[in-house]
DNA sequence: ATATTATATCGTATATTTTCGATGAACGAT
DNA sequence: ATCGTTCATCGAAAATATACGATATAATAT
């Protein structure tokens, strides 16, 4: 965004919208599906499974871990991704107080 | 996106995505809780309570008005905003949903 | 040592997002 | 009818995101 004012923010309204983004795409999404549902989280497999090359996937994983929903293990010339669960519950908790304040329901 | 492969993944990826897309930006957070806050809600309040532009707030407030999270109501010269709780509900259902297929706790 | 495999990063093209000021449209008041 | 108010939209600039192929890196296998 052109000169981003996003540091006038909260850090709280920051840290929940950086969560956000990092869902904001279905490639996304479908990683952390894929991570949950497979016991081997090879890059590979993942890539099998997305329509998207490697590098772009590649990128998306970057994302997830940069927010730290995910972790990447090296593996000999593979790494083995998974979700981080302690901070998807802390992603999830953050979002579920953000729900309670502007929901009524 | 470079010739978007968005619509490659299921719809429920999508909409996911383009849910938390809308949360993407801590104004558009910001804008919830000040919606949820107040009785009034009219677009100078908004714009009162944000270090942004009239006509960026606008911009934050159509993106959350096109996935339903909002409804605006012309009121005269005027248009009062209001959360859409039953869209909002929805979303943290179909939130809760991903989360709980993706997290292990 | 070299080749193979797996993944990350670089460079680049295109699309989208974010922002603003200016303008337009709709309404109420004078 | 004109003026001020309120808000949306337009046009433009800059930043960021998405995607790919090519290349680099790192480990294993030959």
């Amino acid at each position: 965004m052109a000169f981003s004012k996003k540091e006038e923010f909260t850090k709280e309204d920051m840290r929940l919208a950086d969560i956000a983004k990092a869902l904001a795409h279905p490639a996304r999404i479908r990683i952390l599906k894929i991570l949950n549902s497979m016991n081997s989280c090879m890059v590979g497999n993942i890539v099998e499974q997305l329509p998207l090359s490697q590098s772009t996937v590649s990128q998306h994983l970057k994302e997830l871990k940069r927010v730290g929903l995910i972790e990447g293990e090296i593996d000999g010339p593979k790494v083995c991704y998974c979700i981080n669960n302690k901070t998807l519950a802390k992603a999830k908790k953050e979002m579920d107080k953000l729900y309670s304040i502007i929901c009524n329901c």
